[in-house]
DNA sequence: ACTTTATATTAGCATATGCTTATATAATAA
DNA sequence: TTATTATATAAGCATATGCTAATATAAAGT
């Protein structure tokens, strides 16, 4: 049996959001990784009132989750969207995230909540 | 050796121009095939004036050629684009627009210069 | 040369986008 | 309760976008 494949206008919608530095970036981070906002704003070097749009585009699209913990807001990619094989794949072709991550780490501005 | 990827603003400057329905579809149809504006303007049903000024932004980021033949200037993909492997990646995800293309063919309205 | 046909370009306009600044909210800490 | 911290929202503005209507171009046909 066939995967459904979302409308051409739903595909559209979703690349639509994906054609942006900042939104590509982030889902770029929250692949692999749960970021909260303050990291974005680090990592991005972005005001966080952009970066929190930015987010809140994403998440009304449902291509990523948001989750509390303590004081702060994580955001991580949502799995269960329908163009998220899409959207895996597409991530394959950007460059990798990960040393931006790893260099918040090691500056020890990672927020760890486990 | 690995591939090299595209900067990441490259990468999103290509989503955002496949973040439109119209030069979705368009990709999408010159995927297979040749198709001239005219066909576009018939299967998209929009004007011709619009469909030319989607084609040139698809043209101007190189996503697709041009070639005339007599009457009519055929667009083709290019699959010499450095974000060609990720663009079919994407259009695999999105629904076949071939039924359409030969729809027109039953209607006697594609063009063939063959 | 003139006309037709296919396509491109331009100008104008309404709407969308992304940013900044300022303010609001919501959870935690004191 | 009040203050602090993290995040969200709203207003305002400059720029980008996509359309239509009108016009230009360029090849082909007569």
């Amino acid at each position: 049996m066939e995967k459904i494949k979302p409308e051409i206008k739903d595909t559209a919608s979703v690349l639509k959001l994906l054609g942006d530095n900042t939104r590509l970036s982030i889902v770029s981070l929250v692949q692999n990784h749960e970021c909260c906002v303050c990291e974005f704003v680090e990592l991005l070097d972005m005001s966080q009132s952009s970066v929190s749009q930015h987010l809140r585009k994403l998440r009304d699209a449902g291509l990523v989750k948001e989750q509390r913990k303590g004081h702060w807001i994580f955001y991580s990619f949502n799995r269960e969207h329908p163009s998220a094989e899409m959207v895996e794949d597409i991530l394959q072709h950007v460059p990798d995230q990960n040393e931006k991550l790893q260099q918040l780490e090691r500056d020890g501005l990672r927020i760890n909540c486990d």
